[in-house]
DNA sequence: GTCAGTGCAAAGCTTTTGCAGCGCG
DNA sequence: CGCGCTGCAAAAGCTTTGCACTGAC
C-alpha cells in the first residue's frame, strides 16, 4: 500500500487563526466567527455580505466587529481587500498555495477568478525595473460575460 | 531618417468637448470646465481635488456637477474610473495615444503611473482565453517609493 | 420658449469611531 | 480580575438624488 501524499493538514482558517494566538490576540469571540466563514467562502465577499451570512447562520456578530477583524487580517497579510470598482471594498483568504486576479462583468456585476503565469512573470519584471519595493499587486479586468455577450442586443 | 510621427492636432478637451456635442450634448457649462481642467491633468484625481481646484480658478461649479460630469464621459469611454485602493474613486482623461497603469506608495499615498509592453501583451493573451469580452483593464501595484523606503525604519 | 444642465441641500451608502459591558487568558 | 474584544449607535466620508432655476439651442 501506498503512503498517504502528505497534504497541508492545516487549512487557512487554521492557520490564520494560530497565527493571531501567536501574535498575543485573543480568540473565541466575533474575529473567529469571521475568519471560520472567510475560510469557506469560494470568491471575495464585502463586509455586508459576510455580515449577512453570519447572522443566517445564527450567529449574531456586529458589522463593525466584521469590519475590525478584516482590517486586522489585512494588515497581517493574513487576507486581501479586493477593490473591483464598485465602490464597495470587497475581502478574500490570502491562501498560500494559490494567487489569482479577478474579472467582473459590467453587465449582471458577477465577478470570476482567473490565474496567469505569464501575466505573474510580467509583473514580476515590472517591480526589477520600478524602484519601489512592491508588496502587492492586483488585476481587475471588466467586461461582459459569456451569458450577458449573448442576451444584450 | 524615419518620416515624422503625425500627432494630433487636437487635444482630448477638443476632441471630448465635440464628442459630446455630436452625441447631442449641450455646452458651455460646468461640464465643459471639468473637461477642460480634466485635459491638464497629470495623473488621475478624484472629484473632491477636480472640485477644489476649480474653485481656486474662481470657476463657481457645484462638486454634484462635477459627479455628474465624470460619470458621463466614463459612460462613453472618454475618461477613466481609477479605483487605487483608497476608498475614493480616482479619474483620468483617456487618451487615444497612451496607455498606462498605477503603482501606488502605501506610506505616503503617492500615485505614479507607468507603460509596459509585456503587461499588456499578457493581458491582451488573457483576454482571448477567457469567455469575456473585455472592455478595460486595470493593474494596481502597492508598495514603498524610493523615499519611504529610505525613510521608513 | 424648452428642457438639458446646474448649484445647493438632503439623502444614501460604506466605513470608522466612541463607549459601556462581557469574557478570555 | 484586567483589559482586549464586542455590539450598538452615532459620526464621518464619498457619492447620488431631488428640486427649483438658468441659459443653450
Amino acid at each position: 500500500m501506498r503512503p498517504a501524499i502528505i497534504l497541508p493538514v492545516t487549512s487557512w482558517a487554521e492557520r490564520t487563526s494560530r497565527s493571531l494566538r501567536e501574535h498575543g490576540y485573543r480568540t473565541g469571540g466575533a474575529r473567529e466567527a469571521v475568519i471560520e466563514l472567510l475560510g469557506t467562502e469560494h470568491c471575495c465577499s464585502t463586509a455586508q455580505e459576510l455580515h449577512d451570512r453570519l447572522r443566517q447562520r445564527g450567529r449574531r456578530v456586529g458589522l463593525a466587529s466584521v469590519y475590525r477583524a478584516l482590517e486586522l487580517l489585512t494588515e497581517l497579510g493574513l487576507a486581501k481587500r479586493i477593490d473591483v470598482g464598485e465602490g464597495t471594498a470587497r475581502y478574500e483568504a490570502a491562501h498560500l498555495e494559490e494567487h489569482h486576479h479577478h474579472v467582473v462583468c459590467d453587465d449582471c456585476g458577477r465577478i470570476e477568478s482567473f490565474e496567469d503565469a505569464p501575466l505573474e512573470r510580467a509583473i514580476a519584471a515590472i517591480e526589477q525595473r520600478l524602484g519601489y519595493a512592491i508588496a502587492m499587486h492586483e488585476v481587475v479586468l471588466r467586461g461582459a460575460c459569456d451569458d450577458c455577450r449573448g442576451a444584450t442586443a
